[in-house]
DNA sequence: CGGACCGTTGAAAGGTGTCAAGTTGCGTGG
DNA sequence: CCACGCAACTTGACACCTTTCAACGGTCCG
């Protein structure tokens, strides 16, 4: 789907996954987030999409009609407030993405990245973790505000100093999660 | 109020303006916007804020418990829906402001912020529009992303070129609406 | 085998940050 | 009433991180 295109679909995603994204009329690019399995996309108020979407691998989604699905969500308060209580995680997710496209540091950057992508686990913040990276190089710079070539140099900065380890440019292992968190918060 | 203290307040702003913002450990400080009269603060999900906010100038709001508000809202569902669409918009406005941090120069940023403040009338695209600014130069700094520093070369450079002209610190004047847009959209 | 795409690496350029100093405006106090 | 101190703003010189431009190797696939 494209920006300032209509807006009749609102989907809901079952496989696969979906990047998000702005443009400027010269082509530069930012992606504002990532989607996964289970998330909504198109409930912005509004007769046409204020961004555009494309899908990052062959993925499944689950269309609805506006309409309908606006009367649907009227009549039924739980799905009305399960729809505002997301709303606000990605309210308070594109609060942290600002601090990061505002304030921090390539290394910063990419280190809050690989947090908030599956394959950490809170539990045992010390063990190292598998991340899949469905997306390409250009995706993961677009998102963090930066260049393929820097994200290229960052993550192989990273891996010299033993934080990770790349064993296929879509597989990452998080070695050191701890350190890797100080970097994340500009502790270091 | 700061980020990670008890949340146990929902606010409406009845009259001034307020910054909201998040940190990082060494003090950086990114603004993810600022709130003017009839905006609502404090609404995410959870035991504490995951933002802070302080106001610019004497200001008041009007102040709910959360419990109460939360079993006023879900009995209203017109109340319910008013929230959403609010909390759409400004998810929206966030995703603006992703690509304006991540994609933008200074001037484009400079710009962009002047079109999203009042005093801008659509209706009349190329004539002259006062603009006050209730924030300090280091307010909007953090909010573009920028240095003190960079706002005041960048209002300067504005000023030199015709752009804008500036009465006072906390007041500025579009002279050129037209091609400050294109600065925004960086199409200069 | 050839070509397109992707990722990595190097060298140089540049926009913005850092550091420092100077100016202005204003409230305070002598 | 004026000197003073302070905060906000501006300006200059320089540093540095990231971008830009370029080249190279790897993989996939026609």
């Amino acid at each position: 789907m494209r920006e300032g295109d209509a807006a009749p679909y609102v989907f809901n995603i079952t496989t696969g996954s979906l990047r998000v994204y702005k443009l400027l009329p010269d082509g530069r690019r930012q992606i504002t987030g990532f989607l996964f399995a289970g998330d909504f996309l198109g409930l912005a108020v509004g007769e046409s999409y204020v961004f555009s979407a494309e899908a990052m691998e062959p993925s499944t989604v689950c269309r609805f009609r506006k309409g309908p699905f606006r009367a649907l969500v009227a009549h039924s308060p739980p799905l009305e407030h399960l729809l505002l209580d997301r709303t606000y995680r990605e309210l308070a997710a594109a609060q942290n993405q600002m601090l990061l496209l505002g304030r921090k540091t390539a290394i910063e950057r990419m280190a809050s990245f690989l947090f908030e992508l599956p394959g950490y686990d809170p539990a045992r913040p010390s063990a190292p973790g598998q991340v899949r990276l469905p997306m390409k190089r250009g995706d993961i710079a677009d998102y963090l505000g930066l260049t393929v070539e820097t994200v290229s140099r960052v993550l192989t900065r990273m891996k010299v100093k033993g934080l990770i380890s790349i064993p296929s440019p879509n597989e990452l292992i998080v070695e050191r999660p701890e350190r890797l968190r100080q970097h994340a918060l500009g502790e270091v």
